[in-house]
Order: C-alpha cells, then sequence, then structure tokens
DNA sequence: GGCGCCTCTTGACACAGTGTCAAGCGTAAT
DNA sequence: ATTACGCTTGACACTGTGTCAAGAGGCGCC
C-alpha cells in the first residue's frame, strides 16, 4: 500500500511537473508515465482516464498548497471590505498555483464530460466565495445600491475568472501584482457603494 | 464556378446551422458533409482542414452580419466617453453572433495551431478597437489619470472578452441588455476620469 | 520452500476523428 | 466524342485514449 501511493503520488508530481513545463499543453498520458518511469498502463492502474488523473492533481495540489488556508484571512474578515479584498488576495494568489492544470482542464472539458463537471464544480466553489464577499459587503450597507447581490456577484465572479487572468496575465503580460491591484480596485470601485481610496 | 460557390456556401451555411445547435459543441466534418448533403471528402475539397472550414465561416459570417458597418458608429463618435459606448455597444452585439463559431474555434485552439493563430488573430483586432476607444478618452482628458493607456486598454480588453459574455450571459442567464448595461456602467467607472450617471 | 498476492510490464487491440489517396462516375461545355 | 470538373466510394494512415490478457518479479505467509 504504502509502495502504491508512492507510485501514484509519482504520477501525480510527473504530471504536474509537465503541465507547468513551457510544453504542458498537450500533455499526453505515455508523457506522463515516461516522465514517472512507468509503462502507459501502469499510469491506468492508478486513474482510470486522463480525466480523473487530473482532477486528482487539483485535489493533490490543493492539500499540498493548503488552499482551506490561504483562504482563512477572508472568512475572518470583520468588514465586507476587507473581506472582499482578502478573497481576491486569496483567489488571485492561488490561480497563478492551479493555472497549468486548470489549463489543461479547461482544453478538454468542451469534449469530456468529466472534466467539464470537475472544472463547472471549481467554479462553483469559487463563487460560493464570491456570494459570501457580496453578503458581507451588503450586509454593512456596502453594497452598491443600484446592484443587487446576484449581479453583483455574477460581476465579481466574471471578473475572477481564471480566464481573465489568463487574458491579463498570461496574453498582456500584467505582473501578478497589477492584476491584484486591479482586481481590487475595479471591484472596489464599481460594487461598492462608497469607497476608501486605496 | 458558380455551382462552386453555390456548394462552398452550402457547407458554410450547414456548419452555421450545426454550430448554432445545442448539440454544436461536437461538430464533426462528417456531421458538416450530411447536413449539406454531401460526402465527408466532398468537404476536403473546398476546405482542407477543419480549421480552416471554421475560419472561412466566420469572414463569411462576417459579411453576412456587416461587422464593418457595426462599428461605425464607433468610429463617428464625436468624443471618447461616447465612442467607448459606441464600441462596447457594436462588439457586445457582435458576440452573439459569431459565439457559436468563436466556441469550436476556442475548443480546437489548445490543440490546432491554425485555429489557434486565427482566434488570436481575431483577438487582436478587437484589442485594436480597445486602443482606439482608450486613446479617443485620452485625447479628451477623459482617462482616469492614475491609469496609462496600455493598462487601461489591456482592462476593456479582457472584460469585453468572448469568455467574459460566455460566463455572464451562458452561465449566469443574464440577458443581453443587462451585460450591455454593466460593460458600459463597469468601464464608465474605471476608466473614466469623471463619469456622467446613466 | 512453496504459495498466492500485488504491482507493474509487454504487446496487442478497439475506437473515434482528422486528413489523404486513387479510381471512377455523371454531366455540361466545346 | 472528348475533355474537364465536381462529386462519390472506399480504403488507408495517423494520433491519442482506453481496454484486455498473459506474464514477470518481489514480498509476506504458512
Amino acid at each position: 500500500m504504502a509502495a502504491t501511493a508512492d507510485t501514484r503520488t509519482r504520477i501525480l508530481n510527473a504530471c504536474h511537473t509537465l503541465l507547468v513545463s513551457d510544453t504542458g499543453a498537450s500533455t499526453r498520458m505515455s508523457d506522463i508515465a515516461k516522465a514517472a518511469g512507468l509503462s502507459r498502463q501502469a499510469v491506468y492502474l492508478h486513474f482510470k482516464t486522463r480525466a480523473e488523473l487530473l482532477i486528482a492533481l487539483t485535489r493533490h495540489i490543493d492539500e499540498v498548497e493548503d488552499v482551506a488556508g490561504r483562504l482563512a484571512p477572508s472568512r475572518a474578515a470583520t468588514s465586507g471590505l476587507e473581506r472582499l479584498d482578502a478573497y481576491i488576495e486569496a483567489w488571485g494568489g492561488y490561480i497563478p498555483i492551479i493555472y497549468p492544470v486548470a489549463r489543461a482542464l479547461m482544453a478538454m472539458a468542451p469534449s469530456d464530460e468529466a472534466a467539464d463537471l470537475a472544472w463547472t464544480d471549481r467554479m462553483t466553489a469559487m463563487r460560493q466565495g464570491c456570494d459570501a464577499a457580496i453578503h458581507a459587503l451588503a450586509a454593512d450597507g456596502d453594497l452598491r445600491p443600484e446592484l443587487d447581490a446576484q449581479t453583483a456577484a455574477d460581476l465579481l465572479w466574471a471578473l475572477l475568472s481564471v480566464r481573465n487572468w489568463e487574458a491579463l496575465i498570461q496574453s498582456c503580460g500584467w505582473p501578478q501584482t497589477q492584476y491584484l491591484h486591479h482586481m481590487k480596485a475595479l471591484t472596489r470601485n464599481y460594487l461598492c457603494s462608497q469607497e476608501t481610496a486605496s
């Protein structure tokens, strides 16, 4: 069993390394097997499908990178504004970490039911963080009055999407700090009733 | 030649119809052939690859829907603010039209060089509209002073991306009018120095 | 020591979808 | 009648995923 777990994480690590590398986009099962020093079939003994492997990898990364811990400051925030900022900081800082895997998952989502579902689930979970932040804002009376909570959360969710991060960081070449700065400023500006200058 | 052009547009129309339908995501070359009443190979006589067909389809739709004409109001605008709004209106109204094809092109982009290039090109063209709007804004002195033109255009470009439209309209179920309203309000709010209320 | 179990290997195969090739058919123009 | 063209039929190569069957090697158990 120890050996089994060992091989399993060896596969996960190999997969991760490949996805992070510049050629990550087209990581095949055989590449992963080779990188892990195994036969292609051995990989299938641990993960039934490619989608399952990628999903397991996201969970593995979540543990290693302590996603739950990252979100603590947001939940601990005492005001809506603080919570919003903390959430953007936490999620925005997490995106670059899962991005390589997310990219692979997003790429196969249109043609793979399981990948699509898994990715949608993740985005739904993220959405809940948006809802919570918006509700904290509303509770403080800091939600811009012409916006209802639903709309504001939709907007926040779209703004913080991985695809937006991808556009700004990967395509436009923004540094991460600039991304975080503008996401915070943009949301404070549009979603909050009376913002305090940064 | 007349017959050739006929068959060609028949293929384009068949492809378009399939992409628009609910099962559009997985439109195969054989499906298109069947829908056009041709053999699969006949399709390849008109379009070398699937990517080429999709790209030709975007151009075909551009002509039929008069993209150039749609952008005229934006170019004709006399103020930066007006230009920005007109651009959002024009591009935002165009997205739903190309979306079915865009979806197919985006889906294959990660694994197909040609599709990737074509899609990137389109997004670059759209980016130029963003640049123009931001420069018009800056010329009027209406660009928020703490933003440089580059950053503002990046932001506008990301906000108006097809993926954001997809998130808000397809995932969140927004009506198109709400999308347009918030995109205009959001950009006026964050990119412009002193906005006039709607 | 022999037993079975477990992990992994080797090599073959099915399947889907794209793209290619060659031979041939029907028709309209000349 | 011949030629050119647009299309058909049917076969095939290729890539990548996922499956299957037979077997090898190590490890503990009795």
